[in-house]
This record gives structure tokens, C-alpha cells and sequence, in this order.
DNA sequence: CAGGAATCGATATGATATAATCGATAAAAA
DNA sequence: TTTTTATCGATTATATCATATCGATTCCTG
């Protein structure tokens, strides 16, 4: 296991040997090898091996890596062991959508309240309090959250990072389809459906026009 | 406007040019330079001239790009100017969320029908019909669907893939955390939230860790 | 106990994406 | 009209990521 900077791209990639290896069942093999990780998700065996040295020591020739080690590397290295604390601005659709993915327990995350502009519960269905965006960054200040996640419109979206760069947010999640000015150690991460989208239409178009070429 | 293949990563920067664009006032200069672009988007001008010029032919030195042409010029080239309809299988929290999304014609996609293993109600809130998957293939096939939405358990996703494919369908957007085995011809969009959350709770360690190396 | 097979880790090569440079062009200013 | 300046587009260079190759290691088989 090295212990210098990892790329985002590898970064990307752990989830998804976490959630396989997490897949299999009691009684599989107590090891694998990166060329059955790499079968089994569709990728090469050489960035498996590549991307798993980054987070674990334990892989041995002819044997593979043990699968329970390589689950708690993993793990640990993307901190899902210990959770952080977050809170969401935008109770519509989406943001309630997310306040009820009980998935995000097994991810270390911890959503504390909601917050919108124009509150229509006290509560969602899932108990956690609504508030007001007035008391955003006071809420922040007071519980120490690190991270902020934003569903509100586009146009909002800029308002409220600042309020919680304000309450001393240093991670924004954000689903607003537009950029955000921010100081330059908050880290934005930005989760536009329309970039996904984007790719099936062109590849749409592509195999329609395929289609009538050869017809 | 050059006409080979693209790279996925200039595709999702489109949509970010694109929706800034939009976001523009009426009464704005009817030009805007790259450079302009670049720093509303903090990204580099070079950059955004190249992914331009994938699309558009209409960059004058001194000037920049006509703002409407361009619009029109990406929203063509992403095909958002022709609707693709589509289908939605798993009406859970984040499905019904996806189908009461009203951004999506803009993207020029339409969802025709939701299905779901055990579906609750008849219609969406949205007044789409909710239907049973055994109706899934055969519905695809009637309606000529193209693209798929997955957002059913991850258990269940290759299940669901298998059925669209059979229904005739070229593309999938899913947001099961797994991965997905399809014909070569088949294109799938992976929408992993897990891997945003990877970036961002490695992000917040390091920053944890930093501050009491300090303290 | 020797030989073969599977696997790892490291290194080298190749591909792709991003950034830097520079001449060309057109508008505005002198 | 000439000069200056902002901008584009093309070319080149750099950085980053992915893939291929190879020796080393360890288990299994005979």
C-alpha cells in the first residue's frame, strides 16, 4: 500500500470493487484474484491490480487478495468506517429522494436535516427535521458539518454554497446544473444528469444514423 | 465544426456551455468570447475552444461566438433538438423523483411509462402510467423505445437490462451500484452516486487529517 | 522434490487529455 | 491608413491514464 496521492480516477473506481466484493456470498472462496475482479466488472486485470495496491499490501501470487482484508482496506482508505455528518439544502423531490436512500449508512454518511426556502413538513418521512435556509449556516457552526449537499435550482445554488462556506463547510455534493465559485480548498463535486444524458443522446443519434445508412 | 468521433469528456462539458448559455439575459452582447466562457466556467480558454470547435464552425478573432448560433449548434449536435422517449423501471423514491423531473425536455427526452415489480399505483403524480415488468420488452418493442432507466436494487438491474435489450432498446442509464453485462453494440451510462461520495469523504480526511497535523 | 501454472508487482510502452505557444485575423484606436 | 489589441485556430509539448510485458513468487501436481 502506497501512501501518495491517488487520482481521482482510481478513486472513482473503488466503490465498485467494494460493492462486488461485498456481493459475494458467505461461502465463496475466502480469496480473489484481481483477474476474476476484473471478469466480473468488465475492466482490465492490470488497473484492478493497479488501482487495489493503492489501498491494500495483501495481494500473494497464485492465491489473489483475502477478500475480507481487501473489504476493510477499501473501506477504511474511502473512510466509510467512520461516518460524516451532512446536511442537505432542498427539500423537493430529489433532496427527499436522497434523505431516504437508507444506502448512504453503509457510505459513512450521516444526513443531520434538511433545509428549504419555503419548508412544507416539519419533518421528512424519514424523521429528520426541516428547516428554514436562514438558520443554514448557524446549523452548520453549531454541529461541525463538513459537508453540504445541494438539490435547490440553479439559480440558488450559488447563494447557498456561500452560506455554507460561511457555517464552515469543506465539501459540497451538488446537484444544481451550474458552476459554483468557491474558495479553493472546498472541494465541489458535481452530480449533472444532464452530462450522462448527453452521452446516451450522441450515441442515440450515432445508431440511428447507422441504421438508415445501411438501410 | 470538425465531424469525427468525440471524446466522452468533451460530451459532458457540453452541457455545461450550454446551460450557461441559456442562463444568459436577453439584453447580453450577442457575442462571447471563449475566454469569457472559461472564466464563468473556471476552466481553462483553450479548453473550451477546442470543445467548441467540435460542434460550431463560428469563432471570429476579436468577437468570440454568436451566443444563439452556438446554442443552437450544441443543442443540435446533442440531439436535443429531436425528443427520445424512454422507459423507467423501478417507481421507488428516486424513480418517482426522475419522473416528475421536468427538466428533461429540455435534454429532448420524453419517459413514456415507469414499470415496477409491484407497482402501486396506476399513474405517476405526473399522470404517466406505471405498468407491471412482465409488460416491459413487449412495451419497449410496441413503442420502439430506445433508451432505458434503470433504478431498481442493484440485485435486480441485470434482470431489467436483459428484458430492455430483448425489448430492442440501444441504450441504458442506470443508477444500480453494479455492473451491467450487455452486447457490444449496447451502450450503459453508469450513474453511481457512491462514486462522488468516494471523491468527497477522502477530500474531507485529508482536510481532517491536515488540520490536526497543524494543530 | 522438481516442474508447471497462476498470480502479483514493477517497469516500459502507448494512448489520450490537458495545457502552452504562436501565427493569423479582424475589429478598434490612433 | 497604420498600429494595437483581443481573439481564434492550429501545432506542439506536457501530464495523466491505460495497457502490455516480464521477472518473481507461491501453490499445486506428479
Amino acid at each position: 500500500m502506497e501512501n501518495k496521492k491517488i487520482s481521482k480516477f482510481v478513486l472513482k473506481r473503488l466503490p465498485g470493487y467494494l460493492s462486488y466484493l461485498k456481493s459475494l456470498p458467505e461461502d465463496a472462496p475466502a480469496h480473489i484474484s484481481a483477474t476474476t475482479l476484473a471478469n466480473a466488472l468488465g475492466m482490465g486485470q492490470v488497473q484492478v491490480r493497479k488501482d487495489l495496491a493503492m489501498v491494500s499490501d495483501g495481494g500473494r501470487p497464485k492465491i489473489g487478495y483475502l477478500r475480507e482484508t481487501l473489504i476493510e482496506d477499501i473501506e477504511q482508505f474511502l473512510g466509510y468506517d467512520n461516518t460524516t455528518d451532512a446536511v442537505l439544502i432542498g427539500a423537493g423531490k430529489l433532496g427527499q429522494a436522497l434523505m431516504g436512500y437508507k444506502g448512504f449508512d453503509e457510505y459513512g454518511l450521516n444526513i443531520l436535516a434538511a433545509f428549504d426556502a419555503n419548508p412544507k413538513m416539519e419533518k421528512t418521512d424519514e424523521g429528520k427535521p426541516i428547516y428554514h435556509v436562514s438558520r443554514l449556516a448557524e446549523f452548520c457552526r453549531e454541529n461541525k458539518v463538513l459537508m453540504g449537499i445541494i438539490t435547490v435550482p440553479a439559480e440558488h445554488a450559488q447563494s447557498v454554497a456561500d452560506q455554507l462556506i460561511a457555517g464552515g463547510i469543506k465539501a459540497i455534493w451538488t446537484f444544481a446544473p451550474t458552476h459554483l465559485e468557491v474558495p479553493e480548498n472546498i472541494l465541489v463535486q458535481y452530480e449533472n444528469m444532464a452530462t450522462s444524458l448527453a452521452v446516451l443522446s450522441v450515441h442515440l443519434q450515432a445508431q440511428i444514423k447507422e441504421e438508415k445508412g445501411e438501410a
